[in-house]
DNA sequence: TTGAAAGCGTTACCAA
DNA sequence: TTGGTAACGCTTTCAA
């Protein structure tokens, strides 16, 4: 009582009894939850403990109380369930319990299906914090992420699911104005990952070294210690660029995204894509941005040049679909007057109101391709290239057609 | 040696040696990093084991012989700097070490001073795992998001702020399509935080009992066992119309947020404020969504109206710039033909082309009342009220003027 | 004020 | 195959 009254306040993480969709509160405890008194270390408790062993009272250690009451019965209420709870319940030792919770080979199928019953019965979840510091890897992958969008939140939808498909979790840390990519990467760093993952924002170098394997999603980096995951861009203007040739049209705009690496790479792809037809004298660079204001005064003076073409490109579908919105509104037909195309195939590509040509990067491949290149680092595994390059597809839909105005 | 051969097959965790970004390569032995072979359990390492027990060689037992080796210069290249090293280099117990880190009163100042002085030299920065694990609270406070955009963005950067103050730290859960609150939930658990906070997406139940503090950003939720801390919709949409109707507008329409909890709050709010000043019969709501898309095709239905109002008040910025861009598109001069209100006062609402009058939700004063009732909670205190209401402002800025009809 | 030692919940080693 | 036990890096208790 005297050594508990003061580290025991309130529940806590020491008494944590969450709702059933924790799952990691055993059904046949549960009950006892809800009004229960935390009684570690109060008289109530002590009754409990028929099973300890014959402690004299004040013998100078601190004795283990709650520890002694860990009988299935005996548990302090809301505590979390612990290896050692399952290893007893099913009668074996910690390291067993141990062994076939990791699905290591040893025990036997016996012992495995024990141990296993007794787990879900607890509801047993393994502590992540024990499991890392015990091991020498941390099975821990860091990832930055900026203010992406959408589509940054796919990519981390996909390296959650990549990385729980090799055992490891991801540990997440912003990277904002006020917080630069060092503060995020140190807070990281306290959790000791073992591989790193870096969705944004795109700079220029990476502020790491080679001593842990790191990945860049989205945009090329010039450090040759990082793996860069990306999607071909050359590859994915050339796509569009090919499609509006081949429905025969010349005279093809590109609404820029801005001045982003990202940006750049586009629009270096779309003057060479229209090289490449010959068109380069058709080349028309309208300056955006990447979000659908950007687009929607891109789209605007697109409108009062003399001349309109007779197709776009948009950096993406936010400034694809806002072009496609002011169109619209100005009584110019998609595509009959106008083809339009955007990029990332996102929800609105997809939103039948605008129903896009949209260039495809398939983000959940993209995290799993970085999943698997940080594993095998991990691994010790030896990997040559440093870049690995998705091929986009064109996903064609109704905003892309023949063009209205005949080649002159 | 026998023993290492397996367990180092490379780098990983145990050898992490990082940039100077990382701050934890202690600078007296960095140059000793890069080439170096590991030499855990070498013949010369145990030439410094004079501190070490005599034990028996072989005596069954497993030594730790890179324990042992941990004097300053024998340290294993690119292992991570522990508070143990930081004790040996100030020629302190680690008890005194970790007090003086924690800023615990008890060390005098000339120990905490040398401490300190170690803890520089070398680099050191504790372990959140072991910290975690070894202290009955964790200081750890989980935090789920969704694709929220900018403003999300905005209260996870005075999360972490608030949080670093109050010494927590943050673990983030991305809530997906593919991963739901509750699997979010679940791998946060396994970190075992003291206290949660939700950013959305806005949930009209949150997954989560009152065994721990729990609190919600934002929205407003009936569960009286979370802590709520949102911004007055209702204020804020009375600044707004207040504003307006002193202009001498009074056919005030609102471009509305869809569907979500806040929509429907901000909705029924406006229609609250046009009913205090009489307006009930002026009630214009044009139904948009939360993007800039949603608000230029709002925006849209606006001028293909036959009565356009003289006055607008937006969801938020983003669909406030949509309907102003659309209006310059049209000729339609903004605040001259029509005042427009955003909400969120963001980088768009402030950016020059639109210099918006806004309503201003604080984000990092809302980030702040968060957590502070967090740890208030973790720590014991307290609290009766489960609401936490800011009151918004209203900056003004050059998108609203007097009304360009006269009033009829 | 300081230090020794026990513990947190795991993993990984060893010998049986 | 199994169980005992020493780590992991820290906090916390208790005695000096």
């Amino acid at each position: 009582m005297r050594h508990y009254s003061t580290s025991l306040p309130n529940p806590r993480q020491a008494c944590l009894c969450l709702r059933p969709v924790f799952g990691f509160e055993p059904p046949e405890v549960r009950e006892r939850c809800p009004g229960d008194v935390d009684g570690v270390g109060s008289a109530s408790s002590m009754s409990t403990g028929s099973r300890r062993p014959p402690v004299a009272a004040g013998d100078g250690k601190r004795i283990r109380d709650d520890a002694l009451m860990l009988h299935d019965r005996d548990r302090a209420p809301g505590r979390r369930v612990t290896l050692e709870d399952v290893a007893r319940r099913a009668g074996v030792s910690r390291a067993m319990a141990s062994l076939v919770i990791r699905e290591e080979p040893g025990p036997t199928s016996m012992t495995r299906s024990r141990v296993l019953a007794a787990a879900r019965a607890l509801g047993y979840r393994p502590d992540r914090r024990a499991r890392s510091l015990a091991s020498p890897t941390s099975r821990l992958i860091g990832v930055t992420f900026g203010g992406g969008g959408r589509f940054h939140f796919d990519l981390l939808e996909g390296l959650y699911a990549a990385a729980a498909d090799h055992g490891y979790d991801l540990i997440l840390s912003a990277v904002t104005p006020e917080r630069g990519e060092q503060q995020a990467l140190e807070s990281l760093a306290d959790f000791r990952f073992d591989g790193l993952v870096m969705l944004g924002p795109p700079v220029a170098e990476p502020g790491m070294a080679g001593s842990i394997p790191v990945a860049v999603m989205g945009w090329s980096v010039k450090d040759d210690s990082v793996d860069v995951v990306r999607t071909s861009d050359e590859h994915g203007m050339s796509l569009a660029v090919d499609h509006l040739v081949q429905l025969g049209h010349r005279r093809i705009a590109h609404l820029d995204g801005g001045s982003g690496l990202v940006a750049v790479a586009r629009r270096e792809a779309y003057v060479e894509a229209m090289g490449e037809h010959g068109l380069g004298d058709d080349v028309l660079i309208v300056s955006g941005g990447e979000d659908s204001l950007a687009g929607l005064r891109a789209a605007g003076k697109l409108l009062a040049s003399a001349h309109l073409p007779t197709a776009v490109v948009a950096f993406n579908d936010d400034t694809a679909a806002a072009a496609v919105s002011l169109f619209a509104q100005e009584g110019i037909d998609v595509p009959g007057r106008i083809s339009v195309i955007g990029w990332d195939d996102s929800h609105l590509a997809q939103n039948p109101d605008f129903d896009l040509t949209s260039v495809a990067q398939r983000p959940h491949e993209m995290a799993r391709a970085a999943i698997e290149r940080i594993v095998a680092r991990c691994d010790g595994v030896e990997i040559e290239e440093r870049e690995v390059v998705l091929e986009p597809t064109l996903v064609i839909r109704s905003s892309t057609a023949q063009p209205f105005v005949a080649i002159p």
